[in-house]
DNA sequence: AATTGATGATACTATAATATCTCATTCAAG
DNA sequence: CTTGAATGAGATATTATAGTATCATCAATT
């Protein structure tokens, strides 16, 4: 029961909060469907929720880029399954997205560098295979890799385009755009 | 002395909610290097300090937008302007990423919907020109060139990218992705 | 049926932030 | 120099929310 009960409240909590970043205690213990004091005996304190609810976050996220990447010859290939991996689990993080107070908390601002900083190495990888234009800095790939997963994610919960759907334009927009390219004459034989 | 007190509290409130989203009227009038009464007497409560904020970058926005469409011959010409225009004054309306509480202001949000489905118009009359591929969805186009508008603010406010530099890569991205494309075959020519 | 553990409801306290008010000060205009 | 408007500083009221404590209830187990 508790175990259960945990559970319904992270994630009764990732939705309130993904709809209101600031909802309160007693929001999320409604959306839960418990009373507010059980919220916090499992979590000892609204700052604690959250923090779980981040962790969980996280975890999660890892969890599906690594069984990713385990799967990949090569670190174009690792890159596109990440991707793709990390858009699916996007409902589990979203919530993160206009959680300001947890910039605060030194574990999840530092999870969080960690995996930008993993996708900067990934991204160094895909660089090194020849799959990136030149011209562009890693930082800007990352960024905007970034940028569009979260489109992507945003897109899916606001019911705008299915999961499947959201993943496959992911990676087709990162490898070709959104144009009809001209191309000047330009060819690139792997 | 009203007006310039009046907009330094504004710009504060910028910088201030830019930072942390939650930020209290004591600190924006500390950043504004201003009395917290002074604060109240500009702005009838917090809740309107932070529309008045919205407004203004909501109106520098639309300005920005409007002039660089004006200035093209057709669609496409018109929605990169729009874009780097848009990168452009990021700063001005870069704290809306996170406050949430300006989704429950119906003019505010009722103004982002506008600007949204402007967008999407324009969206609409460039895939006309034959310039977006097809099998993207309009609402696809819409939210990834969003999600690099954001990607390429947040580089510039990081100190990541210089505002110039953002501009360019929005664009370059939109119309030709990250990677060196293997064209199979297929050439446009418009 | 009795026991135990988890829960819901409610009352209560503490705290932090908003918002108001007062008064002394500054500063520019006349 | 005087006047008046704007301000800064601080006191105070109000409100919302976090967090605690209590007690009755319900369900499962024995």
């Amino acid at each position: 029961m508790a175990l259960a009960t945990r559970e319904r409240i992270l994630e009764a909590a990732g939705r309130a909060l993904t709809r209101s970043p600031n909802a309160t205690v007693d929001r999320i213990a409604a959306e839960a469907r418990v009373g507010r004091a059980t919220v916090f005996r499992h979590f000892e304190s609204r700052a604690g929720l959250l923090r779980a609810l981040a962790r969980r976050a996280i975890d999660e996220t890892d969890r599906v880029a690594r069984e990713a990447a385990a799967q990949a010859c090569t670190a174009t290939e690792a890159l596109r399954l990440v991707t793709r991996a990390v858009v699916g689990a996007g409902e589990s993080y979203r919530f993160l997205a206009s959680a300001p107070e947890l910039d605060d908390e030194p574990e999840i601002a530092g999870a969080y560098q960690r995996q930008m900083s993993e996708l900067e190495d990934l991204v160094r990888a895909v660089r090194r295979e020849g799959f990136i234009r030149p011209g562009l800095s890693t930082a800007w790939v990352v960024a905007s890799i970034d940028g569009l997963i979260w489109a992507a994610c945003r897109a899916v919960g606001d019911g705008k385009l299915g999961v499947v759907q959201a993943q496959d334009l992911v990676w087709d927009t990162i490898t070709k755009g959104l144009s009809i390219r001209k191309m000047s004459g330009f060819q690139h034989g792997e």
